[in-house]
Order: structure tokens, then C-alpha cells, then sequence
DNA sequence: TCACTGAAGAATTTATTGATCATTCAGGCG
DNA sequence: CGCCTGAATGATCAATAAATTCTTCAGTGA
């Protein structure tokens, strides 16, 4: 059972390394078996496929992620601060990871393209963080009362959905994504702290 | 001269024919200088490439929807909700010309790939319009006093780029993408009335 | 001279073929 | 019986050649 999951990390470790310097399309699977000593055959009994095995790394990267958002989200810094924290984070996180491995970037769009719900799925955990903040906020009175946090926080991630993987929707450098992260995340916090009206569906 | 710019509209508008039905890609030069009853070589008097008539054909697309920004901006509704129809206007008219005819969105990727200053040039036009509406709705006391109208329209772009080639960005449907963009601009019109306060760039 | 053609060259696309790869599974080994 | 291998298979990819296509420009006819 530990030598099941242990033989699963010894793996995705392989991959890793070898993903991260020649990219998911120029690693085989029997590269990665060559690695772990082992036939390519044999990954199957721990990987349903290739794919899982990129969505397994990008995970990885998630929970580091989720940790330090945990950490933002748990502190007493006023409530805006810590917002803008969270998606500073993320940026710089994001940017610096696919400028030190550029392959990342690939991994980051065959996931995009092959596993669209994936992405979704780290969307509904950073909105659990985003719902402390502004629960948080909402009872400092910081922000203004809302009806519903976690809408709210989808549409604070929509409208920051540029910044989340930035060499993917522009070619702007990590200066002018910060300048404009900066720029939307004001008028979020004085949105917020003006409270949201919403408004119902507008006419054709 | 008014013979040189008819041969030019004939060219563009026998181009955007085929190109709507079969895509950039599928339509050649001679193709459309066989529309138009002249050889290919003599596009090129009217057409510095085959881009440029790609970008003719967004400029004339661009031109349409700025014609409805204008009278938008124009008009004596609540600027508020006349930011809302704007970003409307452009989702609905962008989204329903790829509809129509898919073979669009092969256009707009190969301009936002080849020519890159092109879609900057259409921002900065829009935002004519926009600053036209916040300095509308400060000046009613709708919106709160803004230092740079030029800047919060960019920010107010930057928050709102994805729905602006929906197809491109997603693959949600109309309905999904309107009831984000109205959430996000929820948050910016509420951002506005209470006035955005700028942030000096955070810490790292 | 001026507007245009059509051939020519460079660049890109398409077609085709051979090789590689992801994935499956019958069978061997402990 | 359960773990693993390695051959088999269909799909994808790379390489090359052939064909198109974009673009230029010398030359033609008015």
C-alpha cells in the first residue's frame, strides 16, 4: 500500500524532471519507465494515462499554492491587503515557474485543451480562501455586507482570470502584468468596499 | 482617386466573401483577384500583403462597432448603464459574428499573432469612448471623482479582456459569459461610484 | 507615362511515407 | 494468484518531397 503510492511519487518524480527540461510532448513514457527502472507497460498500473500524469504535477504545484493561500487567508492582516496577496502571489508564483521552465507553459496548455474541468476544479479551492477573505472583511466591516461570497469570488476571479497564467493569454512582462493586476484589484477592493449591487440580467 | 479606393473596397469586400466562408487560410490571392477580374500581382497596388487585408476587414468590423460606442456613448442614460451596454454591445455583436461564421475566429488569431499592435490600436480607440461615459459620470455625480480616465478605462479593459474574443479565451456559452461579464461589471460600476483609490505597487 | 499582367522566386502548405509513441493485454515469473 | 514484462496495435508525429501560394518585378499595351 506505502510501496504503491511510494512507486507513484518515484514516478511522477521522473516525469517531473524530465517534463520540466524537455517538455510533455518530448518526454515518453518509456523514458520516464527507463527512469524508474521499469517498463513503460508497468506505469499503467499507477497512471491511468499520460494525461494524469500532468495533471498529477500540476497539482503538485496547486497545493504548494494552496498552502501559502491558506496561510494568506488564516492572517490578520486587514482583509483587502490579504486579497491583493493572494493574487500577487499567484502571479509572481505562476510567471516565475514558466520563466524558469519554460515547458511548464505546455503542460499548463495541454491541460487546458485536454482537461478543461481541471481548471475549474483549482478555481473552486482558491474560492474557498478567496470566502475567508471576504467573510472576514465583510465582519471587520471592511467590506460591506455580501450576499454571496462565493459568487463574488467567481466573478473577482473572472475579472482577474488574465493574470492567472500570464504567458498563456498575453506577452505583456511580469512589470506591466503587475501594473494592471495592481489596476484591477482597486477596483475590486472599492467595489467591495462599497458593497455590490447586483444587477439582474441586461436586455438584448 | 476615387477609382483607386473603389478597386480597394471591391478587393476587400470579394476577400472578406471567401474568407468568411472559407477561412484566411483556404483563400489565396488569386482566388480573390479572380473575383474581382484582375490578376493577383495587381492586389498588391491596392494591399501591402494578404495581412493587410485581413486587418482591412477588422478595421471594418471595429469601425461598425465603434459607430454603435459613440452613439452610446452619446446618449443621456445613466452612464452607468451605458458602460454596461458598451461591454454588452461587444460581447453579444462578437460573439454572434463568430456564430455566424466560425471561419472569423481564424482571423482574429492571426491578427492578435502576427499583428500584435493592431488590437492595442482598437483599445486605445475604445477607450476614447469609455473615458467619454466616466467623465459623463462624474461630472452627473454618479461616479466619484477620477484622477486618470484614461488609465481606469485601461484598467477597466484589462478586467474585462475576457470577453472580448470570447471564443478565444473559453468555450462558454453566451448565457455563462453574460452572466460573468455582469457580475464583473457589477463590481466595476460599483468600484466607480465609489471612488478607486491607487495602490503604489506592493511589496514582492 | 500609367495601369496592369504574368512569369519567376521564395516561402509556406499539403501529401505521403516511415518512424515513434501511448496504450493494451496475453503470458511469464516469483 | 498477483506483479510485471514486452510484443502488438492503432494513433500520432517527423521528414521529406511535391505542389501551392504569396510576393516581386520586368515588360506590355494603351
Amino acid at each position: 500500500m506505502s510501496d504503491k503510492s511510494e512507486t507513484r511519487e518515484q514516478i511522477l518524480d521522473a516525469a517531473t524532471n524530465r517534463i520540466k527540461h524537455y517538455g510533455y510532448g518530448k518526454t515518453t513514457m518509456s523514458e520516464i519507465a527507463g527512469d524508474c527502472g521499469m517498463s513503460a507497460g508497468n506505469i499503467y498500473r499507477f497512471f491511468a494515462s499520460k494525461l494524469d500524469i500532468a495533471e498529477a504535477m500540476a497539482r503538485q504545484f496547486n497545493s504548494d499554492l494552496y498552502q501559502t493561500y491558506s496561510e494568506i487567508a488564516r492572517a490578520s492582516a486587514p482583509p483587502a491587503e490579504r486579497l491583493r496577496k493572494v493574487f500577487h502571489f499567484n502571479l509572481d508564483q505562476t510567471y516565475d515557474a514558466i520563466e524558469r521552465e519554460a515547458k511548464i507553459l505546455e503542460v499548463a496548455e495541454v491541460l487546458g485543451e485536454e482537461r478543461p474541468l481541471f481548471m475549474n476544479e483549482g478555481l473552486a479551492q482558491e474560492r474557498i480562501y478567496l470566502c475567508t477573505i471576504l467573510e472576514d472583511g465583510v465582519e471587520r466591516g471592511d467590506f460591506a455586507p455580501i450576499a454571496d461570497c462565493n459568487y463574488t469570488a467567481e466573478m473577482i476571479q473572472s475579472a482577474l482570470m488574465k493574470y492567472r497564467f500570464p504567458q498563456l493569454f498575453s506577452r505583456l512582462t511580469l512589470p506591466k502584468l503587475r501594473r494592471e493586476l495592481n489596476g484591477c484589484l482597486d477596483i475590486v477592493v472599492a467595489a467591495l468596499q462599497k458593497g455590490i449591487e447586483k444587477t439582474p440580467e441586461t436586455e438584448h
